[in-house]
DNA sequence: TTGTTAATTAACGAACGCGTTAATTACAGC
DNA sequence: GCTGTAATTAACGCGTTCGTTAATTAACAA
C-alpha cells in the first residue's frame, strides 16, 4: 500500500482520530489513550500500530511505559495533496456571491443591505 | 460509518485519487475515467459508487453516458479537520531556523550566507 | 521471589473491501 | 425489431480489518 493511502486509511476511524486529537494536547501513555474509550486495550493497542504504520504517531519507553507522541510529516503530506484541490473550493462562495450580485444588479463589493 | 472516516476511507485508494486528479481537469464519463487503469469497468464502477458516497463525486446523465463532476464541499470539511492540526507544523521549519540561528549565534533574520 | 501494573501478541470469528467474470439494464442507430 | 455501446448489478473468492478473550512479555515494588 502505498504512503498517502496508508495515511488516509488511519484516518478512516473515529476511535484514531480521537486518538490524535488527544495527542495534539500533549504526550500520553497507551492506558491513557485507551481511557476514554469503551474498548479493549488490545484493541486500542492495534489502532496505536496503525497510526504507527502510517507514521503519525511515535511511542517512547518509560519503564513500563510507553509515552506516544504527535509526529506531523503524514499531516504535512495530506495538507499537500489538498493543495491541488484547495483552488476549487477557496473563494468558491465569492464567487457565489459575485454570481447572485450579478443578476441582482448591485456591485460585487460589500454593502449594508 | 460516520462521514469524516467515509471521505477519508473514499481517499485512501490510488485509484480513486486518480480519478479526482481527473475529475478536476474537468467532467469525464465512467469509461473516461476507466481508460487510464488496468482495471475492469465494474471496479472502477464500485470505485466511483465509494467517492458518490463520500460526496466526492456527482453523476448526471446523457443518454447513456454519466458525465461525472467533482464535488469540493467533503474536502472542505477534510480542510476544516486539518486546520485543527495544522498549526503543528506550520512555522515548524521557521522554528527549526530559529533554534538553529541562536545556537549558532546568529539573528532570525534572512541573511546571505 | 512473588505479586502488580503496562502493554503486546496469539487465536478466533464477523464484517468489509477489492478484484474478477457473467448477466442485466438503458440508450442510440439502422 | 436487432445490434452495439455505456454502465451497473449479481455472484463469487480472497485478503484485510476490527473487535473479542486468553496468554505472554517487561518492568517496578514489597
Amino acid at each position: 500500500m502505498d504512503e498517502l493511502s496508508t495515511i488516509f486509511a488511519a484516518l478512516a476511524d473515529p476511535t484514531r482520530r480521537a486518538m490524535l486529537a488527544r495527542l495534539a494536547a500533549g504526550e500520553a501513555t497507551v492506558g491513557e489513550l485507551a481511557a476514554p474509550h469503551d474498548m479493549s486495550l488490545p484493541a486500542i493497542s492495534r489502532h496505536l500500530k496503525v497510526l504507527e504504520r502510517a507514521g503519525l504517531v511515535t511511542k517512547g519507553r518509560d519503564a513500563q511505559w510507553r509515552p506516544c507522541r504527535l509526529e506531523t510529516k503524514p499531516l504535512e503530506e495530506i495538507d499537500e495533496w489538498m493543495s491541488t484541490y484547495r483552488k476549487f473550493f477557496e473563494g468558491r462562495l465569492d464567487a457565489l456571491d459575485t454570481h447572485l450580485n450579478i443578476i441582482m444588479g448591485r456591485s460585487a463589493e460589500k454593502e449594508e443591505s
